[in-house]
DNA sequence: CGCCTCACATTGGTCAAACCTCTGTCGCGC
DNA sequence: GCGCGACAGAGGTTTGACCAATGTGAGGCG
């Protein structure tokens, strides 16, 4: 039933003859590709680009949006479209991956488990490579665990930026992105929670754990390490979770009108 | 700088919260969450949808692009828009990592080790849990291997399905998104210089190996046959590649004017 | 009676023109 | 020399209209 040509070319693949916004993402897409666009650039304004291109403004916008959505452009009202210029390691989105959980109902579970496969390679890669700078802000952030085990929420930054600067030692900015994208969902889930967290000290002291082996250049000891560690993790946050799956609950605002925060 | 008097009249106006159709996505995406859409749903028309939302269609559409370019939905013209309804498991957009790849020079090998942490840990979870099933499946597929030994173009889509069907069997499928995202980056670049492949049947001998592995419920042993494989397919590739990085270098552009086979 | 075909209503896609808000800069005045 | 305000330029939003593809249902033909 299925051939061997339909399963592999149906990707996001328009027709015989996509749409003229489609044909700007892809007019687009390859000035990048072919090195047009820097990271930092800004664009032509968009009448003049809309005529450069031979579209009308609206179909322009629609394009620009398109690859803005996927964190490649950013606008800014009276300052001009930029190529997005990221500081530290380059990012992906993580709102597909939460958009994805939400309607086909992941676990928890399943996504602690992504994110120990992930982290797990990235302790490895790091033992492996860690320089001694990047060792030092390891060391620094673990510190700064200790010195906060009375406030939670401080507590985690710190920790997040701890498993940053290993997925940054690890010399793979894709394993990184992929870490983050899939971390920073736990994160927001999880920073609702962290209040009631217990055994921070515990939880800090497994990150000296891996801290060493990774210094210790023990790529194994390293993916043991972090796999503990993560293990209890997802315990404690299952723990500190009342039940409720917050990966369905993300970021809420009120509804329309309503006075929301847009973060805590 | 704050001022007060226009806080009090700020009601449903534009907040600084962000744009308008920022606004529309974050409504949008808050549906998804709360279950009121659902994969295959179908969205109220562009007109009703923008009175219902207080906004006009233009910007309506803005917030269904944003999050059509991200693969949440999909709209069809004359037909409607809809939550996109994946078959098979949910997937990944592979478009913004391959715009970060040169965005950012990432390097082959860089997206190489990547995908090896990736397979690793899904072929290891796969031996723990892989159904019969699905092992036929896999089996079906080596043997498909070895059926095209002398068209490599087909010997490749036998290698990806049974990557995937790999990916299925560890039952995890977050995992299995991300793998997807990146082996397809590396398949499309393949594509264009598998004819010049050699020694597949040295790979479908690995992909054998890999298999008998998952089947006795090893995943030590799947983890290390994959790693050995895709070491090897690595320096398949980069003996058949002239030197230049097709990272860089790739197209979208469906259509086969070329020398695409379209049944392949 | 059943199937096929064509026309029409629906829906997304595109375009045009206009106005608003925000940003950055240049020049005037102190 | 410094600061503030005016101005031009940028993206953001709206209105209104028309085009093109789709889906469906009514009518005719076999």
């Amino acid at each position: 039933m299925t051939d061997l040509s339909s399963e592999m070319f149906k990707v996001v693949a328009p027709e015989r003859r996509g749409t003229t916004s489609e044909e700007v993402v892809i007019q687009l897409r390859e000035m990048i590709h072919r090195g047009e666009l820097r990271p930092g650039d800004r664009l032509p304004p968009e009448r003049d680009l809309a005529k450069l291109l031979g579209v009308s403004r609206p179909t322009l916008r629609a394009g620009i949006r398109s690859l803005a959505a996927v964190g490649v452009l950013q606008s800014r009202q009276g300052a001009g479209t930029f190529v997005v210029q990221s500081d530290g390691p380059p990012t992906l989105d993580s709102s597909p991956l939460r958009l994805m959980a939400s309607l086909h109902g992941f676990t928890s579970n399943e996504m602690f488990e992504a994110r120990r496969a992930l982290e797990m390679a990235v302790a490895g890669l790091a033992a492996e490579r860690a320089t001694g700078e990047q060792m030092a802000t390891m060391a620094e952030e673990i510190a700064g665990m200790y010195a906060s085990l009375d406030n939670p929420e401080q507590y985690l930054v710190h920790d997040m930026r701890f498993h940053q600067t290993v997925a940054a030692a690890s010399g793979n900015r894709i394993l990184t992105a992929l870490m983050n994208m899939v971390a920073k969902v736990l994160f927001d889930a999880r920073i609702k929670t962290v209040k009631r967290a217990q055994d921070l000290k515990q939880s800090a002291e497994m990150h000296r754990v891996i801290y060493r082996a990774i210094r210790e250049h023990n790529p194994e000891a390293a993916r043991i390490a972090m796999r503990d560690h993560l293990v209890g993790a997802q315990q404690a946050w299952e723990l500190e979770d009342d039940g409720a799956d917050p990966l369905l609950a993300a970021t809420n605002s009120g509804n329309n009108g309503g006075g929301a925060r847009p973060t805590l």
